[in-house]
DNA sequence: TGACATCCAATGCGCGTGCATGTAAGTTTC
DNA sequence: GAAACTTACATGCACGCGCATTGGATGTCA
């Protein structure tokens, strides 16, 4: 660590929290408000979406997606409890091993999943391009 | 948004998560492990410690606090009940707008920010440096 | 086969958050 | 100076999260 690191990490963990913050908050609202689905719930659809290409029923196995994403066990199983009681997602049982879980979209979460999509990558656009990556945002909502 | 900008913002956006994820995680885990502290509470010890140079009892008002960090108003104001009730920060009315608080350090309060620094800084150091910035942390305690 | 460790997922629990609201104090308008 | 509005902070409430625990399914070793 040469001199000046001290300041550079400070700066560099700032602007960390000011993009982090201020684009998973849109990201939520904006997925919330348009498609009624939460960024949790968003992102293991996106899995599910990813993991089988852009054809019928995405499939994987609940310890697969969990090691994808920034969350514990237990809240992906809520969260997918979640999404199963939207009617966006099926839980099925493993002919291998009883323990696992598959998890496959249904059409209608595929269809949420589309729907959304753009809207996800609209402000991923909107608040990672350089431009105008500026100021601080004013609150959440 | 020239071509190939989807992908590059999906990847940016995947590397900020991580970021944010590892580093808060373990600088929550650091921070309430060696000094009793989340990491809303070091905060806004920071900013009070910031707001006064160096020397004794740090002053701020807490709309002032609230626009420097990413925390709603009521959160920060429970935030701040936990830290007077540890003893680390006393609410004083102002004399002007008597709606308005003022917040100060107390020894005790700067004692225990100024021991937190270092692995504060550490955290930053250890996971804001380009050289070992790689793979995915393991889970988050 | 029986005893024990390991693994997967669900659930009880406590906590911190944001939103909506309440209360008290300032500001504006007439 | 009274009424309407705005601002600062606290609080009720619901929600999603992580941790710890549980329960069932596998794997292993004697």
């Amino acid at each position: 660590m040469e001199a000046g690191s001290d300041v550079d990490v400070c700066a560099k963990w700032s602007e960390t929290l000011r993009v982090y913050h201020n684009t998973s908050c849109e990201l939520e609202n904006e997925l919330q408000s348009r498609h009624e689905l939460g960024l949790s719930e968003f992102e293991v659809l996106l899995i599910l979406g990813r993991t089988c290409g852009d054809q019928a029923g995405g499939k994987a196995k609940m310890k697969d997606i969990e090691a994808e994403m920034y969350l514990s066990q237990s809240a992906l199983s809520r969260t997918v409890t979640r999404l199963e009681k939207a009617g966006l997602v099926t839980r099925a049982a493993c002919d291998f091993d009883r323990r696992a879980n598959f998890l496959m979209l249904t059409p209608s979460g595929r269809e949420r999943f589309e729907a959304a999509k753009p809207t996800h990558r609209a402000v991923l656009v909107k608040h990672l391009t350089d431009p105008g990556s500026s100021k601080r945002a004013e609150a959440c909502s």
